[in-house]
DNA sequence: AGGATATTCAACCTAAAGGTTGATTGTCAA
DNA sequence: TTGACAATCAACCTTTAGGTTGAATATCCT
Protein backbone atom coordinates (compact mmCIF):
# COMPACT_ATOMS: atom_id res chain seq x y z
CA UNK A 1 0.00 0.00 0.00
CA UNK A 2 2.41 2.87 -1.01
CA UNK A 3 -0.13 6.23 -1.04
CA UNK A 4 -2.93 4.01 0.31
CA UNK A 5 -2.89 4.84 4.47
CA UNK A 6 -5.95 7.13 2.82
CA UNK A 7 -7.74 4.44 0.60
CA UNK A 8 -9.68 1.79 2.73
CA UNK A 9 -8.06 -2.14 2.46
CA UNK A 10 -10.62 -4.22 1.10
CA UNK A 11 -11.74 -6.32 4.29
CA UNK A 12 -12.33 -2.29 6.36
CA UNK A 13 -14.76 -2.16 3.06
CA UNK A 14 -16.80 -5.08 3.61
CA UNK A 15 -16.68 -5.43 6.80
CA UNK A 16 -17.59 -1.75 7.26
CA UNK A 17 -20.79 -1.91 4.62
CA UNK A 18 -21.80 -4.98 6.57
CA UNK A 19 -21.81 -3.02 9.79
CA UNK A 20 -25.28 -1.22 8.92
CA UNK A 21 -28.57 -2.56 9.40
CA UNK A 22 -30.03 -1.50 5.93
CA UNK A 23 -27.32 -2.69 3.90
CA UNK A 24 -27.23 -6.29 5.70
CA UNK A 25 -31.23 -5.99 5.20
CA UNK A 26 -30.52 -5.17 1.33
CA UNK A 27 -27.80 -8.06 1.15
CA UNK A 28 -30.80 -10.70 2.47
CA UNK A 29 -32.95 -9.38 0.08
CA UNK A 30 -30.62 -9.76 -3.14
CA UNK A 31 -30.33 -13.16 -1.58
CA UNK A 32 -33.20 -14.17 -3.82
CA UNK A 33 -33.18 -11.78 -6.71
CA UNK A 34 -31.59 -8.94 -8.07
CA UNK A 35 -33.12 -5.80 -7.46
CA UNK A 36 -33.22 -2.30 -9.25
CA UNK A 37 -32.33 0.73 -6.65
CA UNK A 38 -35.95 1.79 -6.78
CA UNK A 39 -37.03 -1.89 -5.78
CA UNK A 40 -34.48 -2.00 -3.36
CA UNK A 41 -35.78 1.16 -1.56
CA UNK A 42 -39.26 0.25 -1.36
CA UNK A 43 -39.18 -1.25 2.16
CA UNK A 44 -36.82 1.74 3.70
CA UNK A 45 -38.50 4.66 5.80
CA UNK A 46 -35.55 6.92 3.81
CA UNK A 47 -35.07 9.07 0.46
CA UNK A 48 -34.35 7.31 -2.95
CA UNK A 49 -31.03 8.81 -2.25
CA UNK A 50 -30.19 7.38 0.80
CA UNK A 51 -30.90 4.13 -0.55
CA UNK A 52 -28.76 4.99 -3.69
CA UNK A 53 -25.83 5.81 -1.47
CA UNK A 54 -25.74 2.47 0.35
CA UNK A 55 -26.16 0.26 -3.48
CA UNK A 56 -22.59 2.65 -3.59
CA UNK A 57 -21.37 1.58 -0.33
CA UNK A 58 -22.23 -2.06 -1.14
CA UNK A 59 -20.82 -1.91 -4.83
CA UNK A 60 -17.31 -0.56 -3.17
CA UNK A 61 -17.30 -3.10 -0.94
CA UNK A 62 -17.62 -5.70 -4.00
CA UNK A 63 -20.48 -7.56 -2.33
CA UNK A 64 -23.36 -6.35 -5.26
CA UNK A 65 -22.99 -5.91 -9.04
CA UNK A 66 -24.26 -3.66 -10.86
CA UNK A 67 -26.18 -3.78 -14.91
CA UNK A 68 -27.20 -0.57 -16.23
CA UNK A 69 -29.97 -1.52 -18.60
CA UNK A 70 -31.44 1.90 -19.57
CA UNK A 71 -32.39 4.11 -16.74
CA UNK A 72 -32.24 0.90 -14.21
CA UNK A 73 -29.36 -0.46 -12.44
CA UNK A 74 -30.40 -3.97 -11.70
CA UNK A 75 -28.26 -4.76 -8.29
CA UNK A 76 -26.90 -8.32 -8.32
CA UNK A 77 -25.51 -9.89 -5.00
CA UNK A 78 -21.70 -10.75 -5.40
CA UNK A 79 -21.70 -14.18 -3.46
CA UNK A 80 -17.78 -14.67 -3.71
CA UNK A 81 -16.86 -11.31 -2.16
CA UNK A 82 -18.44 -12.55 1.07
CA UNK A 83 -15.71 -15.45 1.25
CA UNK A 84 -12.63 -13.06 1.96
CA UNK A 85 -14.53 -11.97 5.04
CA UNK A 86 -15.37 -15.43 6.13
CA UNK A 87 -12.02 -17.12 5.83
CA UNK A 88 -10.75 -14.28 7.43
CA UNK A 89 -12.94 -14.59 10.68
CA UNK A 90 -13.09 -18.69 10.38
CA UNK A 91 -9.52 -18.43 11.89
CA UNK A 92 -11.07 -16.95 14.61
CA UNK A 93 -14.27 -19.08 15.54
CA UNK A 94 -14.29 -22.26 17.29
CA UNK A 95 -17.63 -23.33 16.13
CA UNK A 96 -17.21 -22.90 12.25
CA UNK A 97 -12.83 -23.93 12.30
CA UNK A 98 -13.83 -27.06 13.71
CA UNK A 99 -16.51 -27.73 11.34
CA UNK A 100 -14.45 -26.89 8.84
CA UNK A 101 -11.44 -29.36 10.24
CA UNK A 102 -14.15 -31.93 10.35
CA UNK A 103 -14.81 -31.37 6.93
CA UNK A 104 -11.25 -31.36 5.54
CA UNK A 105 -10.81 -34.90 7.37
CA UNK A 106 -13.87 -35.84 5.64
CA UNK A 107 -12.78 -35.21 2.46
CA UNK A 108 -9.25 -36.38 2.74
CA UNK A 109 -10.81 -40.18 4.06
CA UNK A 110 -13.22 -39.67 0.94
CA UNK A 111 -10.44 -39.45 -1.26
CA UNK A 112 -8.43 -41.79 0.19
CA UNK A 113 -11.25 -44.22 0.03
CA UNK A 114 -11.56 -43.46 -3.69
CA UNK A 115 -7.73 -44.24 -4.85
CA UNK A 116 -8.01 -47.34 -3.32
CA UNK A 117 -11.76 -48.90 -4.43
CA UNK B 1 -36.25 -3.72 19.86
CA UNK B 2 -38.52 -1.08 21.98
CA UNK B 3 -36.24 1.86 22.98
CA UNK B 4 -33.19 0.53 21.41
CA UNK B 5 -33.32 2.40 18.20
CA UNK B 6 -30.75 4.22 19.51
CA UNK B 7 -29.04 0.90 20.52
CA UNK B 8 -26.50 -0.61 17.54
CA UNK B 9 -27.61 -4.78 16.97
CA UNK B 10 -25.38 -7.23 17.77
CA UNK B 11 -23.99 -7.51 14.47
CA UNK B 12 -23.55 -3.58 13.75
CA UNK B 13 -21.21 -4.06 16.96
CA UNK B 14 -19.10 -7.32 15.73
CA UNK B 15 -18.70 -6.28 12.14
CA UNK B 16 -18.31 -2.54 12.93
CA UNK B 17 -15.40 -3.84 15.16
CA UNK B 18 -13.73 -5.48 12.29
CA UNK B 19 -13.72 -2.49 10.03
CA UNK B 20 -10.33 -1.71 11.36
CA UNK B 21 -7.12 -2.68 10.40
CA UNK B 22 -5.89 -1.82 13.99
CA UNK B 23 -9.13 -4.00 15.57
CA UNK B 24 -8.35 -6.65 13.49
CA UNK B 25 -4.97 -6.48 13.86
CA UNK B 26 -5.84 -7.22 18.02
CA UNK B 27 -8.13 -9.76 17.22
CA UNK B 28 -5.14 -12.03 15.58
CA UNK B 29 -2.26 -11.38 18.00
CA UNK B 30 -5.08 -12.44 20.71
CA UNK B 31 -5.62 -15.27 18.74
CA UNK B 32 -2.25 -16.86 20.46
CA UNK B 33 -2.72 -15.70 23.96
CA UNK B 34 -4.32 -12.83 25.96
CA UNK B 35 -2.45 -9.20 26.22
CA UNK B 36 -2.99 -6.61 28.20
CA UNK B 37 -3.73 -3.11 27.09
CA UNK B 38 -0.59 -2.29 27.32
CA UNK B 39 0.96 -5.17 25.42
CA UNK B 40 -1.73 -4.36 22.83
CA UNK B 41 -0.64 -1.16 22.27
CA UNK B 42 2.73 -1.98 21.99
CA UNK B 43 3.35 -2.30 17.88
CA UNK B 44 0.41 0.35 17.07
CA UNK B 45 1.69 4.12 16.47
CA UNK B 46 -0.95 5.46 18.50
CA UNK B 47 -1.52 6.41 21.93
CA UNK B 48 -2.40 4.28 24.85
CA UNK B 49 -5.22 5.38 25.01
CA UNK B 50 -6.80 5.53 21.70
CA UNK B 51 -5.34 1.33 22.23
CA UNK B 52 -7.85 1.34 24.83
CA UNK B 53 -10.52 2.89 23.43
CA UNK B 54 -9.83 0.10 20.45
CA UNK B 55 -10.03 -2.59 23.37
CA UNK B 56 -13.27 -1.05 24.22
CA UNK B 57 -15.08 -1.26 20.75
CA UNK B 58 -14.11 -4.99 20.74
CA UNK B 59 -15.33 -5.55 24.37
CA UNK B 60 -18.58 -3.49 23.27
CA UNK B 61 -19.08 -6.12 20.21
CA UNK B 62 -18.55 -9.01 22.28
CA UNK B 63 -15.41 -10.11 20.60
CA UNK B 64 -13.08 -10.36 23.37
CA UNK B 65 -13.21 -10.72 27.44
CA UNK B 66 -11.72 -8.58 29.78
CA UNK B 67 -10.25 -10.24 33.38
CA UNK B 68 -9.30 -7.61 35.61
CA UNK B 69 -5.74 -8.66 37.72
CA UNK B 70 -4.80 -5.70 40.23
CA UNK B 71 -4.12 -3.20 37.72
CA UNK B 72 -3.75 -5.26 34.68
CA UNK B 73 -6.10 -5.78 32.23
CA UNK B 74 -5.99 -9.08 30.57
CA UNK B 75 -7.99 -9.43 27.23
CA UNK B 76 -8.70 -12.56 26.12
CA UNK B 77 -10.57 -13.25 22.38
CA UNK B 78 -13.68 -14.77 22.90
CA UNK B 79 -14.02 -17.19 19.25
CA UNK B 80 -18.04 -18.12 20.26
CA UNK B 81 -18.39 -14.48 19.47
CA UNK B 82 -17.49 -14.99 15.60
CA UNK B 83 -20.34 -17.50 14.81
CA UNK B 84 -23.39 -15.19 14.96
CA UNK B 85 -21.28 -13.11 12.05
CA UNK B 86 -20.16 -16.23 10.53
CA UNK B 87 -23.42 -17.81 10.02
CA UNK B 88 -24.94 -14.60 8.91
CA UNK B 89 -22.51 -14.57 6.13
CA UNK B 90 -23.11 -18.03 5.50
CA UNK B 91 -26.03 -17.50 3.49
CA UNK B 92 -24.27 -15.12 1.01
CA UNK B 93 -21.15 -17.37 0.36
CA UNK B 94 -20.91 -19.83 -2.05
CA UNK B 95 -17.86 -20.96 -1.37
CA UNK B 96 -19.15 -21.54 2.41
CA UNK B 97 -22.35 -22.81 2.04
CA UNK B 98 -21.19 -25.04 -0.97
CA UNK B 99 -18.73 -26.43 1.37
CA UNK B 100 -21.13 -26.53 4.50
CA UNK B 101 -23.77 -28.25 2.63
CA UNK B 102 -21.07 -31.04 1.84
CA UNK B 103 -20.72 -30.96 5.65
CA UNK B 104 -24.07 -31.95 6.30
CA UNK B 105 -24.59 -34.42 3.51
CA UNK B 106 -21.38 -36.36 5.08
CA UNK B 107 -22.88 -36.12 8.41
CA UNK B 108 -25.94 -37.21 7.02
CA UNK B 109 -24.01 -40.08 5.48
CA UNK B 110 -22.06 -40.77 8.23
CA UNK B 111 -25.22 -41.06 10.90
CA UNK B 112 -27.04 -43.19 8.29
CA UNK B 113 -23.71 -45.24 8.47
CA UNK B 114 -23.36 -45.62 12.07
CA UNK B 115 -27.14 -46.58 12.43
CA UNK B 116 -26.64 -49.08 10.15
CA UNK B 117 -23.63 -50.75 11.09
C1' DA C 1 3.96 6.90 52.74
C1' DG C 2 5.40 7.79 48.18
C1' DG C 3 6.57 6.98 43.56
C1' DA C 4 6.13 4.20 39.43
C1' DT C 5 2.92 1.65 36.56
C1' DA C 6 -1.72 0.32 34.25
C1' DT C 7 -5.69 1.95 32.77
C1' DT C 8 -9.48 4.97 32.20
C1' DC C 9 -11.99 9.52 32.14
C1' DA C 10 -12.86 14.01 30.12
C1' DA C 11 -12.48 17.41 26.84
C1' DC C 12 -11.36 18.42 22.50
C1' DC C 13 -10.36 18.14 17.19
C1' DT C 14 -11.14 16.43 12.49
C1' DA C 15 -12.97 13.54 9.24
C1' DA C 16 -16.37 10.30 7.83
C1' DA C 17 -21.02 8.26 7.94
C1' DG C 18 -25.83 8.56 7.33
C1' DG C 19 -29.35 11.28 6.39
C1' DT C 20 -31.89 15.38 4.09
C1' DT C 21 -33.50 18.46 -0.01
C1' DG C 22 -33.13 20.35 -4.59
C1' DA C 23 -31.18 20.27 -9.10
C1' DT C 24 -29.38 17.46 -12.91
C1' DT C 25 -28.77 13.71 -16.29
C1' DG C 26 -30.42 10.25 -19.05
C1' DT C 27 -34.04 7.09 -20.74
C1' DC C 28 -38.71 5.67 -21.82
C1' DA C 29 -43.13 6.22 -23.92
C1' DA C 30 -47.11 8.79 -25.79
C1' DT D 1 -41.07 16.68 -28.29
C1' DT D 2 -42.65 16.63 -24.06
C1' DG D 3 -43.44 14.78 -19.65
C1' DA D 4 -42.77 11.06 -16.37
C1' DC D 5 -39.49 8.08 -14.37
C1' DA D 6 -34.70 6.13 -12.57
C1' DA D 7 -30.88 7.34 -10.67
C1' DT D 8 -27.10 10.36 -9.38
C1' DC D 9 -24.79 14.79 -8.09
C1' DA D 10 -24.13 18.62 -4.97
C1' DA D 11 -24.60 20.99 -0.88
C1' DC D 12 -25.69 20.77 3.56
C1' DC D 13 -26.64 19.06 8.58
C1' DT D 14 -25.84 16.12 12.67
C1' DT D 15 -23.82 12.29 14.90
C1' DT D 16 -20.20 9.11 15.38
C1' DA D 17 -15.38 7.34 14.96
C1' DG D 18 -10.71 7.66 15.63
C1' DG D 19 -7.32 10.18 17.33
C1' DT D 20 -4.98 13.63 20.62
C1' DT D 21 -3.49 15.55 25.40
C1' DG D 22 -3.88 16.06 30.29
C1' DA D 23 -5.80 14.68 34.63
C1' DA D 24 -7.67 11.05 37.61
C1' DT D 25 -7.90 6.44 39.71
C1' DA D 26 -6.17 2.28 41.34
C1' DT D 27 -2.59 -0.92 42.20
C1' DC D 28 2.04 -2.43 43.04
C1' DC D 29 6.56 -2.03 45.19
C1' DT D 30 10.11 -0.45 48.38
Amino acid sequence: MTRAAEQASSLDLVFGALADATRRSMVERLRKRPLTVTELAEPYAMSLNAVSKHAKALERAGLIRRHIRGREHSCELERARFDEAMHWMSYYSEFWSSRMDALEKHLLEKRRRERKG
